[in-house]
RNA sequence: GCCCCUGUGGCGGAAUUGGUAGACGCGCUCGACUCAAAAUCGAGUUCCGCAAGGAGUGCCCGUUCGACUCGGGCCAGGGGCACCA
């Protein structure tokens, strides 16, 4: 064996092909092994892999190949979430159909994965975009709509008149669309929903069971579903008039009721909108409240607005109360009763109103009894304590008051304990062409009208023009007009697509089977369901990984999938980020255009002064993106994958560092010259052997965990204990064992190693090692001597000698003598084979 | 405003249940090999101190024989939600 440079750039894809060639990565749904299946969120095709992909998916290869080795049948697949407005604005921008950019893109971004010696089914490989991966969408919406989990609603949405096309929030930048600069007008649309609230209580208690997954993200969804127990009740008109006797509001505090001093109606509310009808001003001001904008910054700064309606409640428990009732505009109509009642004293917001319109502030919940007349100063007091000024409930903790007065009311009739939950229903309709077309017909005799299941798909065309503004599909001359699936009268097809994130609430079961003739077969894919380890970015905590959730209890509640939740475990990556530089004149400068100086950082064409910026994730505005082809190409896919799993714990972001590859690059030669230097030499080796069986545990312990930063450190310090070794049949089989424990994560030096070695067959296809418990026991152990806790000494012992004996070795201990400097010890701690503590 | 996470050398980070802080990697220093360089190998590298020794895991207090780890109070950085009644 040839001890000269290993070179990747041979041997890399040399393996790549082979293991093609073999089919050894293929997932067959019949095979008598365990299941395992792997997948990380696939990628959206916008043109390069970019080096957050690498890391997220060598994550998954290690997992992949590591289960793999422990004799599982292993599910590991890649696809496109290939619909989207980036395939839609670069088609404005670059006159491309999306369609041929997509697939490009994917063409250039599957070379590139293939060229990262990821272990995938390429079989099973489907992209969203193709019409037979949508039309089981579409056959699964209808489905849905039968089953009552769909609705059309009308709801407020951000419309730019420039660009005729909805908005999402994040693309309205200080009440303009981010591309046409238009203000954005508040409309109402009628458009599609899921009825995903419909599932809150599920999805809710659902995550109790997934402990597999991060606390951190169950608690983002937790708070998202937002469920919040209270109380709805009705206040009645104290003049009713006809059509207009009472409305119903929610709150969380019904223990509050007596300290309530007005109510308080949504601009939305049907009674603020029946009362504009006929009165101008009432008019004028819910316009006024639609006027500002919808983003968090300028709801924060918003101030608030009343509008005293003149009209007048009776409180639910005294007839002689009345309380003024006002339009405001921070009630909101899509969270409980669209409609609340105030308590100034003890919720902030109904504070600042009171406060700005001069209503009674009055304190009923206190710290004691005593402090009843207090008055409520500054702002509004929201903890706990005693009732007071509060007739029957007077003295009561607030918990027991909120029961004391729902319960009144449920025995009076006028209000029952309900629940409130966050969650809004999905709303799916989106104004674009690149997504998967909704299969209903709007007929105007039998209204909307589900396309029948056997003319499915409803193909997109591909004859659309990209220059006017507004969606292509409403313009495009006949595609949209067909006769009504009911009547055959002349209709007009929905031209809105669903929302991508449909797309993607799915594809997972989609890998796990794929029938031509319907979206899965039920058997199949509840075999391989739930995904084991599902890995990928954090920001998809929410709305992702809720919709799938949600998609998965729908299939179930139909009956056509025997799993609850679709991802057992959940492993949330890092990203990948790098240094930033500007010139002083502001420009972002990439890394190739500045050098290190004496000095500092200098831009290399100017030679001026470069500020370091923050460490930011890789973006092409901020040019410091490193780009995964030019790495591989230089260091091999080996070193970079190494590098990727080694430098940071993976839940964490990770800095790209020159240095970093170089090391990792190193230890693949490394790695190379050991298993050419081979064993030679008999005879055991017992400490060395004794090693490498506690680098196997540890390694092994640390890839079940994810923990692949702690691995690769097992493996460095294995390596130098190999190298430093003696020859010995125990070395030999040492270096073996080595590239078995690095195969995961480095397969091609791995693989090329073995094979330089004589081994026969794969190392992707070799067994994994098994650590031998007899040889993880230590005989001896170092003993910390401390005194008062601190360390004075270490002394090697027998493992399990007696606590006597170790005792009195401290005691006797020079350093330990010394300091007592003859004095009696109060006290001796032993803790066996760990260490003991001499109390002076 | 509410909820959550994080804080350890020059840097990334290790430390079963509270039990020898700083594994491993990067960087740096010195040395070997070389005419020289690259590559490689060896030694060192928390801080103060020549040393003995002392200090040290964001800050303060506490529990304990013993605290990075547990409790209380702060500070800083990051994330999520956001007029949710």
């Amino acid at each position: 064996m040839s001890t000269e440079r290993y070179n990747a750039g041979e041997a890399e894809p040399k393996w790549q092909r082979v293991w093609e060639e073999r089919g050894i990565f293929a997932a067959p749904n019949e095979d008598p092994r365990p299941r395992y299946y792997v997948l990380e969120m696939f990628p959206y095709p916008s043109g390069r892999i970019h080096m957050g992909h690498v890391r997220n998916y060598t994550m998954g290869d290690v997992v992949a190949r590591y289960k793999r080795a422990r004799g599982m049948n292993v599910l590991h697949p890649m696809g496109w979430d290939a619909f989207g407005m980036p395939a839609e604005n670069a088609a404005m921008a670059n006159k491309v159909h999306p369609k041929t950019w997509t697939y490009d893109n994917i063409a250039t971004m599957k070379g590139q994965l293939k060229s990262m010696g990821l272990s995938l089914d390429w079989a099973r490989e489907l992209a969203t975009c193709d019409p037979a991966y949508y039309k089981h969408q579409q056959a699964m919406f209808l489905d849905f709509l039968q089953a009552g989990l769909v609705e059309r609603k009308v709801s407020k949405v951000n419309w730019d008149p420039v660009d005729q096309t909805v908005l999402a929030n994040e693309q309205v930048i200080d009440g303009r669309g981010w591309r046409s600069g238009a203000l954005v007008e508040r409309r109402k649309l009628s458009q599609w929903f899921l009825k995903i609230t419909d599932f809150a209580d599920e999805l809710l208690d659902g995550l109790g069971d997934l402990d597999r997954w991060p606390e951190k993200v169950r608690l983002m969804q937790e708070n998202w579903i937002g469920k919040s127990r209270g109380m709805k009740f009705r206040f009645r008109l104290a003049e009713p008039r006809p059509g207009m006797e009472s409305f119903e509001v929610f709150t969380t505090r019904p223990d509050t009721i007596f300290g309530s001093s007005f109510a308080a109606l949504s601009p939305d509310h049907p009674i603020a909108l029946a009362l504009a009808e006929t009165r101008p001003e009432v008019a004028a001001f819910i316009a006024e409240c639609k006027r500002g904008g919808t983003t968090a910054a300028e709801l924060e700064t918003a101030e608030k607005m009343g509008f005293d309606t003149g009209l007048e409640v009776v409180h639910p428990l005294d007839p002689d109360w009345r309380l003024p009732v006002y339009i405001a505009n921070f009630v909101l109509m899509d969270y409980g009763a669209g409609a609340i009642f105030g308590v100034p004293g003890h919720d902030q917001r109904d504070f600042e109103f009171a406060a700005k319109y001069g209503l009674p502030i009055r304190r009923v919940v206190a710290a004691g009894p005593e402090d009843a007349g207090k008055p409520i100063a500054g702002e509004a007091e929201s903890g706990d304590g005693v009732l007071v000024n509060s007739r029957f409930l007077d003295g009561m903790d607030v918990e027991s008051a909120k029961a004391a007065v729902i319960a009144r009311g449920e025995a009076e009739g006028w209000g029952a304990g309900t629940i409130a939950w966050r969650l809004r229903d999905w709303g799916v309709s989106r104004q674009r062409y690149w997504g998967t077309p909704i299969p209903i017909v709007h007929c105007g005799a039998c209204g909307a009208v589900p396309v029948a299941k056997e003319a499915l798909p409803v193909v997109l065309p591909e004859d659309v023009a990209f220059e006017l503004p507004g969606n292509p599909l409403d313009r495009h001359p006949t595609w949209k007009h067909v006769p009504c699936p009911r009547c055959g009268a002349d209709a007009l097809r929905e031209t809105d697509t669903l929302d991508t994130f449909v797309d993607s609430s799915w594809y997972f079961i989609r890998f796990a089977s794929q029938p031509a003739d319907r979206p899965f077969d039920r058997a199949i894919a509840s075999q391989w369901l739930p995904v084991d380890q599902y890995i990928g970015g954090v920001e998809h905590a929410i709305l992702h990984l809720l919709y799938a959730r949600f998609w998965t209890r729908a299939l179930r509640r139909l009956g056509r999938l025997d799993i609850a939740e679709p991802f057992a475990g959940l492993f949330t990556q890092g990203m990948v980020t790098h240094e930033t530089y500007r010139s002083l004149d502001g420009r972002w400068l990439s890394p190739e255009e500045v050098e290190v100086g004496a000095a500092g950082p200098v831009e290399t064409a100017t030679g001026s002064a470069v500020e370091t910026g923050r460490i930011e994730k890789m973006s092409k505005s901020k040019k410091n993106v490193v780009d995964s082809d030019v790495i591989v190409d230089q260091y091999g896919a080996d070193a970079t994958r190494w590098f990727l799993l080694s430098d940071s714990p993976p839940e964490r972001d990770l800095e790209w560092s020159e240095g970093g590859i170089e090391g990792a690059w190193r230890f693949v030669q490394r790695l190379w010259r050991m298993a050419a230097q081979g064993g030679g030499g008999d005879g055991q080796d017992q400490p060395l052997e004794r090693r490498l069986h506690r680098t196997i545990a540890a390694v092994t312990a640390n890839i079940e965990s994810l923990a692949f930063n702690k691995a690769i450190a097992n493996l460095y310090e294995l390596a130098t204990v190999i190298e430093k070794a003696a020859p010995s049949a125990s070395r030999s089989a040492a270096v073996e064992t080595m590239l078995r424990l690095v195969a995961p994560m480095a397969p091609h030096v791995a693989e090329e190693a073995w094979a330089a070695l004589g081994k026969n067959g794969l190392i992707a296809r070799a067994p994994w090692p098994e650590a031998d418990p007899a040889l993880l026991v230590e005989d001896e152990v170092t003993i910390a001597i401390q005194v008062n806790g601190k360390l004075r000494d270490t002394v090697k012992a027998a493992k399990g000698a007696a606590r006597e004996d170790l005792e009195a070795m401290a005691v006797e201990n020079e350093n330990v003598r010394r300091i007592l400097a003859g004095a009696a010890p109060k006290k001796v701690i032993v803790v066996p084979d760990r260490l003991v503590n001499v109390v002076a």
